[in-house]
DNA sequence: ACCTCGATTTGATCCAGATCAAAGACGCCA
DNA sequence: TGGCGTCTTTGATCTGGATCAAATCGAGGT
């Protein structure tokens, strides 16, 4: 590419946040236009990254949060013996790295699993300016506790669930969040593998392979490879008993 | 109580963060003096609570955080035929409620397993309090971000541990969490019930009864009802693979 | 068009831990 | 001091999903 091009690329991202169709899921929400131009100042925009690069690893040392802007990623720890142990998928609008606030380095990998552009947010940066927008505080507050009511959801999922009910709550997690960002709910291609689907819901692969099998069998889902219909979503929302969950400071911590 | 015992009450209470035990587990971690006074200018001290009572329910509205001075306290949920899932039991110095920042509203019952004091934040002046204390604001987003370290290892536990594991790991994590607090790591009392236990690490609760006498059989453990004695903790702890865990933004969220 | 390798599906078997059942043990209160 | 209700332990059985094994499918490379 030109010069010519990066310019045109660059100004197309100057008003990136404002315009950005994610803006209600993402930092910028709540704030006004001055602010969101404060909070772009901030963001470093580097070029799309391809499927399979590592975003961050267990040690790097923590400097920025990412929101994805297009794309998705997993984020997972690998054991010594080598196997990956997936904690989560992550979808445009969604923030990465939240968990290594704490103690200043990184926890786990994060992986593209397609072609993934993404935000980075300088921490530091973004904590001063912080202090200087209330309601941005407040956002990056709520957005730390909705992290900690989503995986209090997973830990009740983990601890009551049958394997059917794990598969249902996925994908009626994952359709909702799809409908939330424009794409079809009921009608989706899935990035990730069904061992790593496996791996994230506590179950062998072949349980997963099951199961989409069972569900297409009742007319449920029409399940070709990693495109997924949702043929009754209403038997499938069926199928999750309603786990309100909650949570706070289980175990290990402090 | 008389008029005169309230007031050395109030007094004893006036320079509690200061001089309190848990201070650097809690929030006023990495304050100076002044601010730790204003800090303490907004808690409200309220009497302790006994046993079975209960802090804040699904549905109530949002309004404090709660640091745990003394005692203990379990957050769950119930579904409508009546059953509880622990969510977490909570240790002197721990943050209730931070997942409810997200939507103004708690999302899960929180009792008390012992008579407990608690110190109440109301969160409007925290958060309020934080925009001018930048080290304030860190703190928070650190202890959040702890939480959702702590929960993503709670995830890893429930997804890739046998019945012994989870069981090594909730006393490992007990007894450090016992030790940074002052409290002897080898020989305390566990003020929940067996089915407590077994609900919060997803086992039965006759599975939690065998495997304290299979522990107690193989020297591990000495365990008499609720208080149990730890003999051989290099043992407890090589039951646990090292899970490292991560993490962040997993399903069903935003 | 063919080959190769990883991903997926499908089948057969096994087992950790759930569930069912009953018998103690303890604390509490009258 | 005894009776009652709750919690805990121990035993016997059952089962959902793991594990082992193999066949099949697809995509990319040559």
């Amino acid at each position: 590419m030109t010069d010519k091009s990066k310019v045109v690329s660059i100004d197309g991202i100057k008003v990136a946040c404002a315009n950005c169709s994610l803006a209600t899921l993402c930092l910028p929400y709540g704030l006004d236009a001055p602010d969101i131009e404060r909070l772009e100042s901030i963001i470093k925009r580097n070029k799309p990254i391809q499927r399979g690069h590592v975003i961050f690893a267990p040690g790097d040392r923590f400097r920025s949060l990412y929101v994805i802007k297009t794309g998705s990623v997993k984020t997972y720890t690998q054991t010594a013996s080598g196997d990956e142990h997936v904690i989560g998928f992550h979808l445009p609008g969604e923030l990465l790295g939240l968990d290594a606030i704490q103690d200043d380095a990184h926890g786990c990998f994060a992986k593209a699993l397609e072609t993934t552009a993404l935000c980075e947010l300088p921490f530091d940066k973004l904590e001063q300016l912080s202090t200087s927008i209330p309601s941005l505080q407040h956002q990056m507050l709520r957005l730390l506790s909705k992290e900690v009511s989503a995986e209090a959801n997973m830990i009740s999922l983990l601890n009551n669930s049958t394997a059917e009910e794990r598969l249902a709550s996925f994908l009626v997690g994952l359709s909702e969040r799809f409908r939330r960002r424009g794409f079809s709910p009921t009608d989706f291609f899935l990035a990730m593998s069904r061992q790593d689907i496996g791996s994230y819901l506590g179950l062998a692969l072949e349980t997963v392979s099951r199961l989409f099998t069972r569900f297409q069998e009742h007319g449920i889902l029409e399940v070709d490879r990693k495109h997924v219909k949702i043929r009754d979503f209403d038997r499938l929302k069926h199928m999750l008993k309603h786990h309100t969950a909650c949570h706070s400071t289980l175990g290990q911590s402090s």
